[in-house]
DNA sequence: AAAAACGGAGTGAACATTCACTCCGAAAAC
DNA sequence: GTTTTCGGAGTGAATGTTCACTCCGTTTTT
């Protein structure tokens, strides 16, 4: 690699930066190359074009998530435990990083991310689906489709989030434990 | 008057369609106007620009909503009972509305309807709202904010919608009372 | 000195918007 | 009843702007 600052690396946090504050549409590969200290030609010596950039963008982030969000998790505790566990780590994940939240949310809700939501589900979710998969079993869980499940779990966040940055809503930590007792509640038996 | 009373509304349903199918940046105006059989002059006749051609349906589309959601309230039946009324008319105007749907979810999740949020709580919502505070003051809904309660119910209401419009899920009327049901659960105390 | 990395003016395509014009139904003149 | 005039809805080629991406001269690294 080059011994100058890691341009590449300056380049994908513009993005991120500028997509979350003002959309997929309104940052020209110009904006990212000024806001990255860089030329525009420069974004094409990393990226093959604005969309790699994006998807690229997405995987690193994806990543970072999944990691954070498992840390620590134990497949020996009780469901309920680890239903907690997940959830408190999105939820932190997510409000530590609203500029990653934005951008997410975007990327999901275009052209890009279409394909990406199934995938999500099946691989990220993974241990997810398999604890609310046990929590049946365990008939601690209301027996419907999973997809229901994650929409009675994962809606709220978004939405509950989405707020809190908005800031029509402050979100403390006494909050987040009733939020995720109440999401609890929508699920369990 | 005019030759082809219909244009506007042309205009409107081609714009609703293609918006829904393809979002606001992959439909250009000269696509709307193919779509409704009109010249592309013919839009700016009717609307100042592109802009105000979007607010324009959004704001129809809400009115229509809206007098769908409200038909048949009664102020005086128990709070329980008025909470599965409202619900049940909104999931079914979205089910059966799904173009509707799609193209509220982007107008709201862009620069167009950031300020709209707010109103949508405020005013759209407005006997939602007093529908929570008396569940709140008769005991049987948890004493939270009442963002986060919203959040506990469109929340989930969003998430699901969308996937069964996209095949992921399909929801019958069984499904859709168990749903309701699930969300009762997460809001009451 | 050769190679790699960089920068940013330049290019063409896509787009929203405009405006000079057409066309037709209806009113006015006959 | 017939002809002329007129208003304004309707149109789409032309315009100006924005943007992603390229090309090549310059700088940095080896």
């Amino acid at each position: 690699m080059s011994r100058q600052p890691d341009k590449r690396t300056a380049i994908l946090l513009a993005t991120l930066k500028l997509i979350a504050e003002r959309g997929f549409h309104g940052t020209p590969t110009s904006m990212i190359a000024e806001r990255a200290g860089v030329g525009v030609g420069t974004i094409y010596r990393y990226f093959k074009d604005k969309d790699q950039l994006i998807h690229t963008l997405y995987e690193e982030l994806e990543a970072k998530n999944k990691a954070f969000v498992y840390q620590g998790y134990e497949e020996e505790r009780p469901v309920l435990d680890r239903f907690q566990h997940l959830c408190r780590n999105i939820y932190r994940y997510l409000l530590a990083n609203p500029l990653e939240f934005r951008f997410l949310e975007q990327y999901f809700d275009s052209p890009y991310g279409v394909a990406k939501m199934r995938q999500k589900l099946d691989s990220a979710g993974e241990p997810f689906h398999a604890l609310l998969k046990e929590g049946k079993r365990q008939g601690l869980v209301k027996d419907m489709p999973p997809t229901l499940l994650f929409g009675l779990i994962f809606g709220p966040m978004i939405n509950v989030i989405k707020d809190h940055d908005s800031g029509l809503l402050k979100l403390d930590e006494v909050l987040l434990e009733r939020l995720i007792e109440a999401t609890w509640d929508a699920i369990k038996k």
